[in-house]
DNA sequence: ATAATAGTGTCTCTCAGACACTATACC
DNA sequence: GGTATAGTGTCTGAGAGACACTATTAT
């Protein structure tokens, strides 16, 4: 027997079954920017377990899909969207995390411009698709659940321990943001520096200095003007920049 | 029927077993830093698929554990270790990464101090498991692929897509260490100032600026001195420093 | 003209790198 | 005393915050 024929008949007597597994579940976290807050795409669930509640979009994962192309399945199908950056966030494996049957959630997160979610949201009654904002409890980076709000400012409920996912969404993006080139993601394709600094600001939960993100934003070389301006601003019309891409870098 | 009773009925039907689901493991990079380098803790697969290649540590999970208690077990299990800094990595789960049978890998990294780990490898004959010097063949955080090499510098194969999971802890690490006190798991309780540099050194594979490694890690107040001194070291002894904890911070 | 924001120039503060210099143990 | 490293003091340059000032458009 040769060493490939011993390892075949290893492989085809292997049993897969013989150990009780978890099911494994792709949960996105699409966010966007405006209004000065951070809003994350939420389902209403409708059915059992958490029936009511509002949760991340997600699904389960297929047995030959690789979790990359199941994140994206659920943009695609749960809000339209192809295209988008996204990005695997964390994994949520706690034995009770959901009551029927042990999950481990793999989290991601997207980013979108929000005019492009404006449909997505528009097309269903909004009654089990929204956009919610997010209220963050803590300062910088410190991590911890975060709320989700209702046009009134109260909380919604939240299913399973998704305000945990989307509280590691918004502590991943504040951390990256300083050296990542992630606000653009969240912005048409030309804007001002001060729409990119609006965003930075909602992202952060904090004002910055507006001297200083233009010249930081600059000198990086991570903006490109485009010789256009605003028009109809009511003041004097900023130019537009795109962003430079990282190749020239 | 109250709603109490509806869920109850509901969970009850719900059949875990329709869809097929992947197997999930934890890995565990255990990872050191001597002689200049970045060392990890692999163990040589004694059946296939894979036989005789080295792989990071890792267990299929249990139904009722949760992920962090799994890799805490795998450390135990494999090098008889508690206590020590863990964190979760990455999730790989590519659907060829295991020929047996679909199987998601949650990796975690994990980092303890060189002693700790001595004990451990010359217990076992050093065949099957043994400490690897990391080959990190991109600058800084660029990530990608890392390799392991044996005693004479010759890369040892490795198992599944683990040269991909070193790489992953790599490029992790690197990117903590400017901002989190990693640094010190990795050292004794007390330390000099110099042998923080020589870890931070391999970390990052590059030399720092002597000066100004010192004053940044006392001005941030990371750490204290103990008021004794290393002795016998053939020149001027350094001050033993501990890790301040964050809570003075 | 006024309001409002865009955009520039300059000063200061902090911090990292560079480098010179002194300190101290072991040989 | 020589050697090797510890540890300090000081200069310089880069970058962020603060702030004053000019520019430009809508009303």
């Amino acid at each position: 027997m040769s060493p490939g024929d011993e390892e075949q008949a290893y492989l085809a007597a292997y049993d897969a079954s013989i150990f009780p597994r978890p099911s494994v579940a792709v949960d996105v976290v699409l966010l966007t920017v405006r209004n000065g807050g951070i809003w994350a795409l939420l389902a209403r669930r409708a059915d059992h377990p958490h029936r009511g509640r509002w949760a991340v979009p997600g699904s389960f994962l297929r047995i030959d899909e690789s979790l990359d192309a199941a994140a994206s399945r659920v943009l695609a199908a749960k809000a339209g969207l192809a295209d988008i950056f996204t990005e695997q966030l964390y994994t949520f494996g706690a034995p009770d995390r959901d009551p029927r049957t042990r999950v481990v959630a793999v989290a991601y997160y997207a980013l979108v411009e929000p005019s492009r979610l404006d449909r997505v949201v528009s097309a269903r009654e909004a009654v089990d698709l929204r956009l919610a904002r997010l209220s963050v409890p803590w300062p910088g980076e410190t991590g911890g659940s975060v709320g989700a709000l209702d046009d009134e400012g109260r909380e919604l409920g939240l299913a399973f321990d998704h305000a945990e996912i989307l509280g590691m969404a918004v502590k991943r993006i504040r951390g990256k943001l300083d050296y990542a080139p992630i606000g653009f993601e969240l912005l048409p394709d030309a804007f001002s520096l001060r729409d990119l600094r609006f965003v930075h600001e909602a992202i952060l939960g904090r004002a910055l200095n507006k001297d200083s993100f233009r010249r930081r934003i600059i000198d990086r070389g991570l903006v490109v003007p485009t010789g256009r301006r605003a028009a109809g601003v009511g003041h004097r019309p900023p130019e537009l920049y795109r962003f430079a891409d990282r190749s020239a870098t």
